[in-house]
DNA sequence: CTGAAAGCGCTTACAG
DNA sequence: CTGAAAGCGCTTACAG
């Protein structure tokens, strides 16, 4: 493998020169910096990752921490979305992504202390706190990404995340302003607190439009499990205009329970789900649902982590949802 | 950040014993082992990676590239998973894996030359004969996964892929068996040989029962393309005792296409898809398909390239496809 | 069983 | 504008 100083030797200067020339230090002369490119190019020569890494502590590597299992499809597909796109995102920036599936107990720390990564996102919801609060202590760069840690509201973290009380917000306004007035939400039974904002996002458009019948029925977070409670539910569903499910799957679920039982989709009741998976384009109707940003998750979080780690800033940020008019509402 | 002269000092020893002693030398006495190893725990104290690379050359990273497009949606699908299962794998057995797509046009010989991998699974049929030229002649440990580079047949190459020709052959076979003689099959235009490989199996297996009848069809790797070609053909349909789709989305778009002219799946004609993606579990009827092994290439994948950068061995691997009957067929 | 020394491939403060 | 030297944090051949 060709060093800098096969190049110096070559070209008859110190290894200090080489490395200010390839590192374009202004005081060098544009003739000895042109001929060690040259030479460098034809040797086909790239700085050695390691010794650079050693010199200058800096990794060029971002740590993203998931978690080992995720409790549904939706998660999976979620995250291999997400994942896809931060790679993308820190390969345009210069840097790149190490993703590690949260196994042993000390991989956070070791992952630090080791100086694997310049700074670390967290794709996690089940972060320890004794992991936190050791991230914190030494000062990593690190945001918390769509999640944030559930078991530690009380300090501020850095986070960049979706602004899920709004989609459910934007979601039950939408049937509200077709005139519909009895709105079943179907929520998500999960520690994670994506759902509860949701619902709180349904209860305000309610609330803003004096309708006082609220529907919520929080069930497992699986097509299944959708499908089955809108069919145990089929004596009751002559009150309800239109169902929010908090997920595209479950939206799909519902959408299929409806069809067996006769109703028609949107015609009879409309169906909005949330989420904005492909496959929700491939069947009719064509669901209507609310699209989780996640290739401004990623873009955002990716930027962010960098400037942190650069520490040019340190703001948290929010992004909202935006709805998809399709076929199903 | 501790390092192995701290621990050195506390200990009263030489930076030597206290690598020698965290690394389980043999000829180092327990007494100071235990000690030393007492004091690096307190210490959290992790080596160093970059200077272990550095020293070692040895970086414990496989580099895997991608393709930075998809024909379709298919393939971020099965790419998606794919990369979920390579890092889980990786990270299971001490490696992890630097994804790259493949964007800049020396990125292959950086990462190499760089001394940031140890090794390469390539992700990517597009890969330049310059770039697999390269490899070769660098002596870097690679395998082609699930692809084999389309440009470059008449090397021998190594390589770990689906034997997709059985998986033709086997979905045929089945419905063979089960008496239907007018089987059409619909194939992927795409520059990846994968399409041609299952209509060769299709055709084995036709042999295999002296059927002379031929139904194959070739179109764009989508739900939709799939759909509109069995609506086009309508007025043929009544020949067709069963078809199978070479994907599951185009699967998909046929049953939906049979729908709509009123033709039942499967009683009126079953159909086949492949690769077994979660979204044909969800619809009625479940779709009858041949499964992408997907984790075992994964598992395999890693465990070669591991075994190659090690030197244990050399070997190519083929991997069977697996029926998965449902309902559709 | 343990230590001093050289080296992995860079960078950069210091000196000229 | 350029070079010699020290240093980043490890490992290991050599010596004792």
């Amino acid at each position: 493998m060709v060093t800098i100083k096969d190049i110096a030797k070559i070209a008859g200067v110190s290894p200090s020169t080489v490395s200010r020339s390839l590192n374009d230090h202004p005081h060098i002369s544009n003739k000895t910096k042109e001929k060690i490119k040259k030479i460098a190019e034809e040797l086909g020569f790239e700085f050695n990752e390691a010794a650079r890494t050693l010199n200058k502590k800096k990794t060029n590597t971002i740590g993203v921490i998931i978690p080992q299992f995720f409790d549904d499809m939706r998660g999976e597909i979620f995250f291999a979305n997400l994942l896809g796109k931060l790679i993308k995102e820190a390969q345009l920036k210069g840097y790149h992504v190490r993703i590690e599936y949260e196994i042993e107990k000390n991989q956070i720390k070791k992952l630090v202390q080791s100086r694997s990564v310049d700074g670390l996102l967290l794709l996690n919801p089940y972060i320890k706190k004794e992991d936190i609060d050791f991230i914190i202590e030494k000062n990593i760069p690190y945001i918390f990404l769509h999640y944030v840690a559930e078991n530690y509201k009380d300090k501020k973290l850095n986070y960049v995340r979706t602004n899920q009380e709004k989609g459910g917000y934007i979601a039950t306004k939408y049937f509200i302003e077709k005139g519909y007035r009895n709105i079943l939400t179907l929520g998500g039974l999960s520690i994670n607190s994506e759902f509860i904002e949701r619902t709180n996002g349904y209860k305000r458009a309610l609330k803003e439009y004096n309708i006082k019948n609220e529907y919520i029925l929080d069930t497992d977070v699986t097509f299944e499990a959708a499908k089955n409670a809108i069919k145990k539910m089929k004596n009751n569903l002559k009150n309800i205009d239109a169902i929010f499910a908090q997920t595209d799957l479950m939206a799909l679920g519902v959408i299929e329970a409806l069809n067996e039982l006769n109703y028609s989709v949107p015609k009879d009741i409309p169906v909005m789900g949330f989420d904005n998976i492909q496959l929700g384009t491939y069947f009719k109707p064509r669901l209507t649902t609310i699209e989780q940003p996640i290739a401004k998750l990623a873009k955002i979080g990716v930027k962010k982590i960098i400037e942190l780690i650069n520490k040019k800033i340190e703001i948290n940020q929010i992004i909202d949802p935006k709805l998809v008019i399709r076929e199903s509402a």
